[in-house]
DNA sequence: CTATGGCACGGATT
DNA sequence: AATCCGTGCCATAG
């Protein structure tokens, strides 16, 4: 990323700049991979120990009280408090989040860490000696999703084997207990369910297709597309795809599809450890809103004092190599630091702006867009759009959504729709529902009301039950 | 004739 | 400069 280190002693603030501009675009996942990769490289940075707080186990600043459980009264409840948080569990722990729903321990039931195991001691007797071991490579490679996280191509380099030995392990390992485990994609986890449910009572036709032609419509819910693109009629789509949301799971490692908090509203996309998580302090509902800005750390980065002294004593050819490292290092933890910086005036404005998107539900989000809020911080278009694409909050209702949605347009018109549609005794024709939201205030395009029906899976009104 | 989806255009957003 | 979004017009299905 930075090697020539001549150039960025010399242009520090162009450096910086750029530096601070890729790192502004990382998740959490992908900054540690970046932080770790530069500690590893340059002996002049260091990461300092941590502190845990004692009772809400979250990692402490440098110096300071945790501000998750400190009683700071707060002048302005409007005003959310904006944290960035070091906490290494996001990176490679198990999340403490979740720990109210988590089952009894177990031995012999199949948790998270113990996924690979599990499928493992039920393929193992099926395979002998390097075809076992390559099952087990391949099980340590798993997401929390049970999908794998390296190519096929990557383990028959390892072993110096054909890919087609590969290949015949992985069929094996999908067929195991989450049928589907140890799949490359969503995808192709489903259509291994789908031939195994299909051994024992025959599957609709029509849902191999769209799963196999069709994936990509299909996750997005775009059911009359879907149905052009197979050439079916719609209601045969959908039938197809009832039976695939009731009977397949395209992530084998989640026991449920969806958020399993919000049975109504089943999210087919699902996302990983949040970026940003929202909530309340104490998790107590009348205190001010609380943002966490997730730092993938177990400390805090800082140049090593002691690099510094040892460049006194070094010789004459090493001490320019020891500047440089130097230089770098203290770029970096700028770099860093600015980044941070960025985020927590960013979540700040935009927490104190959605707050009643993120208290009470869709209906609330007010259409904000990136530009207006680069005029209201004095940063450049790109600098927001960097900062947001990509990543995920975990709102106080602990559904994680994107941050783009934070800047969607029209998802609160959406999901007024939703309601009406949901409360209506009698389908309503698009027309119809136009006429509806002008009532409310809202104008919209009959053609659009259509795009939105789309958009949320909701079928026109002729193939809509009366009832639900 | 009515309800809806497809295509394409223009303006806003990124 | 590229992309997304709302909309109008037209074709098609029922």
């Amino acid at each position: 990323m930075y090697q020539t280190t001549r150039q960025i002693t010399r242009h520090v603030t162009t450096a910086h700049l750029a530096v601070t501009m890729s790192l502004l675009s990382l998740t959490n996942g992908e900054l540690r991979e970046e932080i770790d990769r530069e500690l590893a490289s340059n002996p002049a940075l260091e990461l300092v120990e941590e502190r845990h707080c004692p009772t809400c186990r979250r990692i402490l600043p440098a110096n300071g009280p945790c501000p998750v459980c400190s009683q700071s009264p707060s002048s302005d409840l409007s005003e959310p408090l904006v944290y960035v948080s070091p906490r290494e569990d996001f990176y490679n722990g198990r999340s403490e989040d979740r720990d109210e729903d988590d089952s009894p321990d177990d031995p012999f039931s199949s948790s998270t860490e113990e996924l690979p195991a599990y499928v493992l001691r039920q393929v193992a007797p099926d395979l002998a000696g390097q075809d076992r071991r390559i099952a087990a490579f391949l099980l340590s490679h798993l997401n929390e999703d049970g999908l794998l996280t390296i190519e096929l191509v990557e383990a028959a380099f390892y072993f110096h084997v054909p890919m087609a030995r590969i290949e015949a392990v992985q069929r094996i390992i999908q067929r195991a207990d989450p049928v589907g485990v140890g799949s490359i994609t969503p995808q192709q986890a489903l259509l291994v369910q789908l031939d195994v449910l299909g051994e024992t009572c025959p599957a609709p036709e029509l849902a191999r297709r769209a799963i196999k032609d069709g994936m990509d419509l299909l996750s997005r819910r775009q059911y009359p597309d879907l149905a052009r693109v197979l050439r079916a009629p719609l209601r045969q789509v959908m039938a197809a795809v009832k039976y695939i949301s009731e009977n397949l799971n395209p992530y084998p490692g989640r026991s449920h599809w969806g958020d399993v908090r919000q049975p109504g509203a089943a999210n087919v996309q699902v996302y990983q450890r949040p970026d940003i998580i929202i909530g309340y302090q104490n998790d107590d509902p009348k205190k001010n809103l609380f943002v966490e800005i997730i730092m993938p750390l177990g400390g805090t980065l800082r140049v090593n004092p002691m690099f510094k002294q040892a460049i006194q004593q070094a010789s004459e050819e090493k001490r320019d190599d020891w500047r440089a490292d130097l230089e770098r290092a203290s770029l970096f933890v700028k770099c860093i630091q600015q980044r941070n910086h960025t985020m927590q005036r960013l979540m700040q404005r935009v927490a104190g702006l959605q707050r009643d998107f993120i208290l009470h539900g869709e209906k609330h989000l007010k259409p904000v867009t990136r530009a207006q809020l680069s005029l209201e911080l004095e940063v450049h278009e790109s600098t927001i759009s960097r900062a947001v694409a990509g990543k995920t909050v975990q709102l106080p209702n602990r559904k994680i959504v994107p941050l783009s949605e934070f800047f969607d347009r029209s998802l609160n018109v959406r999901s007024l729709l939703k309601d009406i549609i949901l409360q209506e005794n009698h389908p309503l024709s698009d027309t119809e529902l136009v006429e509806i939201l002008q009532k409310q205030g809202i104008n919209v395009a009959r053609r659009t009301v259509a795009k939105y029906r789309a958009m949320e899976g909701i079928l026109p009104a002729h193939l809509r039950r009366p009832s639900c």
